[in-house]
DNA sequence: CGATAATAGTTGGTTTTGTAACTAACAAGG
DNA sequence: CCTTGTTAGTTACAAAACCAACTATTATCG
């Protein structure tokens, strides 16, 4: 297998995430799937509305930059779960409000201890400065800072 | 909006490796597709053989992570475009090696250097050590060391 | 050898996603 | 008010991903 030429695909940053986020996805993914059925979008939703509180689909959707039609969907999975309420807004009729149910709540109570261990044994492999660059990096990568 | 307790979804290393490697992709992505109309797995078939050289599906696949369905049809397309060669190998006629055409190599040439100058504008935000370091930390996320 | 298992790659049927068009509600200007 | 435009969320249909079963070929071992 001879090497064809000097760029290195294994350098190229937007390769290099993909491959770190799918990697680091995998294992936490199949605690979500196997424990409640959930899908990504669903687990990201249930985290938003247990660490935000109360919000809006749209509310979600901009946070986590995820299509309202992915999110739209996502809710009706975890309504059907009776993970979560849907209320109308009485201002505006248009939009509702989506809020953990107990059994929403004690999902992602479970969830999140799982992901808090999962961040620690992640971040267990650097020391923490690095660690609080790389955050740093990922968010401006993400624009989200 | 009430913040509920203190996990912070924001922090959390999956949440944000997936944020920033999408948001990375993005950029790229609109241009193989609206160039070449390949989808992702294309692009990556496209250039492990352009920087690698002739591989097997196979390698491909345990190279990046992609499982071989994927693959499978990724290689269709690629040999419908004209980009890439099937020989079979005579020793073993169960493989393949896959090569790409001058067509093929005149894209993987083309978007090469798009992505050369799209990780040098990424990595610009931060100082080469920094870079270095990023690298590092997503290989090692990515079990790529 | 000949049976069984393993491997490279493909195909088929089901889920999931993406895109665009849609409904319902509100907003603003005439 | 009433047309026009905007916004929140849903639905429909097509494209893509996922998973399991398949074909063809080679490897293993009695």
């Amino acid at each position: 297998m001879s090497q064809k030429d000097d760029f290195e695909l294994q350098d190229f940053l937007p390769f290099l995430l993909n491959q770190a986020a799918e990697e680091s996805s995998l294992a936490f993914q199949r605690v979500y799937k196997d424990r409640y059925g959930m899908l990504r979008t669903e687990w990201r939703v249930l985290f938003h509305l247990g660490t935000y509180g109360c919000m809006t689909a749209k509310e979600i959707g901009e946070r986590a930059t995820i299509h309202k039609t992915k999110i739209s969907r996502a809710v009706q999975k975890l309504a059907e779960k009776r993970f979560v309420t849907r209320r109308r807004d009485e201002r505006d009729r248009r939009s509702e409000h989506l809020e953990l149910t107990p059994a929403g709540e004690a999902a992602y109570k479970d969830l999140r201890a799982v992901a808090e261990e999962y961040d620690q044994k992640l971040s267990a492999q650097f020391t923490l400065g690095e660690v609080a660059l790389l955050r740093m990096m990922l968010r401006r990568l993400a624009r989200m800072d």
